[in-house]
DNA sequence: AATTGACCCAACCGCCAGTTG
DNA sequence: GCAACTGGCGGTTGGGTCAAT
């Protein structure tokens, strides 16, 4: 492929001298008007096209991050702030995998929005913001084992959310990204909390699975399913208090539509939560965690003794949080 | 009014994965 | 299989703004 080496923000012997810094009025009006008119096939090329001395990536960053007509500017809700919280638990600094439960933010703005606010408001409420635990925690020092297959079905939606708007990207360079698919797992929650149930999504125990969105190419195979299936045995320890799946499934809805009301997020609850580490998959594994005497189930066991509703409370609103976000799209 | 420091955010930088020849 | 290239992402920075002194 020859390269438009005029367009690379590399230094280069025989590069053209490349404006960087601010844009002005009238280097957005080229780069509107030109996209407009073109679309954005190849931002490598674009400059030159449009008359731009910049190169193809600042074209591409000032538009994605401020140009683009479909991004909402100004002050977060408590809803989005709400939201961010809770993704940010869910995965990690993976800003663009978040943007993609936030309609017409971008992820540069979420990540700007996180260091300069989140952050401090999780420090001040004594919440480590990495990794969404209270600091001190006595419980923090285990991770249940379900929390982690839901974790890893959350990176996993992730994924598989940005493999599928690479595609569409690749398939139609210029019409605008189509609202991102569901995270299955949310879809089948936001279908059992408006009339469907969420029992048709772990129904089919022998091994195959209707979980496939349109585009996507994956499905689940019997391990994915063993994973999936795992949720509700995430519940495991208070279906046992509770009498079994159906009804933990149910108890999990009726909080979640009582916390329907999304910008009341109790700290209460993420301080008593004491949040597993979700990002383990995607970071470096930690230090090995100190001895700790934690009743068998570790953190999830402790915690479901002292205070289960919590938990499920928690992921009510999480995951509830994140199907409002895409009914919205 | 001048200075200082904190805060905010647009833009840049470096890295990585995927694609192409 | 390899090198060159592109697009995208997360981390970082620099300059503007504003409040406190």
């Amino acid at each position: 492929m020859e390269e438009d080496r005029s367009t690379r923000c590399d230094d280069r012997e025989d590069k053209v001298v490349l404006k960087k810094g601010p844009w002005s009025p009238q280097e957005d009006q080229k780069l509107l008007s030109y996209i407009h008119q073109h679309g954005y096939g190849s931002w490598a090329s674009l400059p030159s096209k449009a008359g731009l001395k910049r190169c193809g990536k600042s074209c591409r960053l000032r538009w994605t991050n401020y140009l683009r007509p479909d991004i909402r500017r100004g002050k977060f809700n408590l809803q989005e702030e709400d939201t961010i919280i809770q993704l940010h638990a869910l995965l990690g600094n993976r800003w663009s995998a978040i943007a993609a439960h936030l309609p017409k933010r971008t992820g540069n703005e979420i990540k700007n929005y996180w260091n300069t606010h989140l952050k401090k408001k999780l420090i001040q409420m004594g919440i480590d913001p990495m990794t969404h635990k209270p600091k001190n925690h006595p419980l923090g020092c285990a991770q249940p084992k379900d929390f982690a297959n839901l974790c890893h079905m959350a990176q996993w939606e992730s994924a598989r959310l940005e493999a599928e708007s690479r595609l569409v990207r690749r398939q139609s360079a210029a019409p605008p990204l189509p609202p991102p698919q569901y995270f299955d797992v949310l879809k089948a929650w936001e279908n059992s909390t408006t009339g469907g149930t969420l029992n048709s999504f772990f129904a089919d125990s022998n091994g195959s699975s209707s979980l496939q969105s349109p585009t996507s190419t994956l499905s689940f195979s019997n391990n994915n399913l063993a994973q999936t299936a795992a949720l509700p045995t995430a519940f495991g320890p208070i279906g046992g208090n509770l009498g079994g799946h159906d009804q933990v499934i149910r108890g999990i809805m009726d909080i979640s539509v009582e916390t329907q009301d999304e910008d009341n997020v109790d700290p209460i609850i993420i301080e008593s939560l004491g949040f597993p580490s979700f990002i383990a998959d995607v970071a470096p594994p930690p230090p090995p965690p100190p001895p700790c005497d934690v009743v068998a189930g570790g953190w999830w066991g402790s915690v479901v003794e002292e205070d289960d509703e919590v938990v499920v409370n928690y992921w009510g609103s999480t995951l509830n949080d994140v199907a409002f976000s895409n009914r919205r799209l």
